[in-house]
DNA sequence: TTTGTTCATTCAATATATAGAATATCATTC
DNA sequence: GAATGATATTCTATATATTGAATGAACAAA
């Protein structure tokens, strides 16, 4: 079985549900249906084990199963789930609005990302420019913590120590890497002025800006994130963005009871 | 146990998943996050077992756990599955665009959804109207397929025989319930017209309209659906969101393969 | 048509996940 | 501060989910 996945399935006390997670997971990286032999193989499990595993995810309508082909994908059911989530998560419904807003009037394309520590951030709201290039992302993607700048942003408010901070800086890959010290000066600045930037460091000819919002004191919880091409930014002008950033970031910070700073 | 529950426990060969996907959708459907004690009486578990299952979804990452409260909420997780699954669905990816178009030339708003047999549809796609009302719905919501404009489409194109169509039409809740008779005229029409019509039926001062998309020759797979107020869609031209509406439902099936009546 | 190959599926022995009682933990009330 | 009640958690015997081999189905090549 797969190393990290023998792990969880040997410590835990449900492994059928260690393995089912496993299972939705690869069908939602693959790009086309698998079918069980497939499956079973990448995750190292054995076919029949695998195949009961499929069976009850497919009565759970979270997977589905063509019986011509013998394949599985993702069912819709998945995003029922994620539809409860998106419910209950004040950070996500209460952001759509001012995204729109700001996506509109700047004409970028903006997100709303959670913070999962130093680890790794989610989209959970998006708007789209209307006009022009989309630099499309969708909700439920998932990017390392300290790239672009929401990166500036975690490091410098989540309160990480520079070996840590360097350690997982070491991992990101940019299209146009900065030098660890060129970063924390910017992440320095960011202290400063109270929001990230990436100047096409982390896409070429893509300006970043992201602003921190406090769901309670301390490190920041989420963060509304600005996308658009350099150039066009660089015209509408970056300084009305990065104030109307900071204003609706502060804002949200306040409705969600985090202290305003 | 909950009887439903019980059944897919016991005829299942992986009961643990069941127990999971229960306890997911609970979540789900909570408006708070749920202690074990709760969750476990709610879906007549024993609490151990439902402990079990808690720990290896939290493990997973498609839970949380406030060690505070011990309360229970879904995780983020979802949402990256809910991707996974958004990105592989053409219909989704490739209705977007027409969506976004129809909901700001006729400001209203747009869904795309997938249609599970007779029993219910899904959006997977969404498209708010900018300015005005907010028709809100998101993605992941669930109806049962005969309801509204959709449901005149389904029952139109679907070949269900009028003994099915009766009975699970009689389990269906409108604002202003049609008659049956009243309500097979209308899906009469829909098979001339190709497009079904909602005039406040589902929701009192709404219309809703709706477009059929086949993914292959047969039965609807998935439909274009307009919503707005009907006394703004009288105002901006019925016959003009008709007109559109079925033309982008036939762009789309043609692209998805489906044959072009 | 037959044969070989690949894949999905069933089956029976056994390792183990589950149920239910016992225990621990935490508020709440007296 | 002790007692009560409600809740979460651990523990262990047993019912059963998992395994790996055996079977079946589907397809391609000869």
């Amino acid at each position: 079985m797969n190393p990290e996945l023998a792990q969880t399935v040997k410590d835990s006390k449900a492994p059928a549900i260690s393995r089912a997670a496993a299972v939705l997971r690869l069908l939602g990286k693959s790009d086309a249906p698998l079918g069980l032999g497939a499956i079973a193989r990448e995750l190292g499990l054995v076919p029949s084990t695998c195949l009961y595993v499929l069976r009850a995810l497919v009565a759970e309508e979270l997977v589905s199963f063509d019986a011509d082909t013998k394949r599985y994908a993702l069912a819709s059911g998945v995003l029922t789930l994620a539809r409860g989530w998106l419910r209950r998560d004040h950070f996500a419904s209460m952001a759509q609005a001012p995204l729109d807003r700001l996506a509109r009037a700047f004409d970028v394309t903006m997100l709303g990302v959670e913070i999962f520590g130093i680890d790794h951030i989610i989209a959970v709201a998006v708007s789209q420019a209307g006009g022009g290039f989309q630099l499309s992302t969708q909700v439920g993607s998932r990017f390392p913590a300290l790239i672009s700048a929401t990166g500036r942003c975690i490091a410098a408010f989540g309160g990480y120590p520079d070996k840590q901070l360097e350690a997982k800086f070491d991992t990101l890959r940019w299209d146009d890497p900065p030098t660890f010290a060129e970063w924390q000066r910017q992440v320095a600045r960011t202290r400063e002025t109270g929001f990230g930037i990436d100047e096409g460091n982390y896409i070429a000819g893509v300006t970043v800006l992201a602003a921190p919002v406090r769901k309670a004191r301390g490190a920041p919880s989420h963060a509304l994130v600005a996308i658009g091409l350099t150039s066009a930014l660089r015209r509408t002008g970056l300084e009305a963005v990065q104030q109307a950033l900071c204003d609706e970031a502060r804002l949200l910070t306040g409705q969600l009871g985090g202290e305003e700073v």
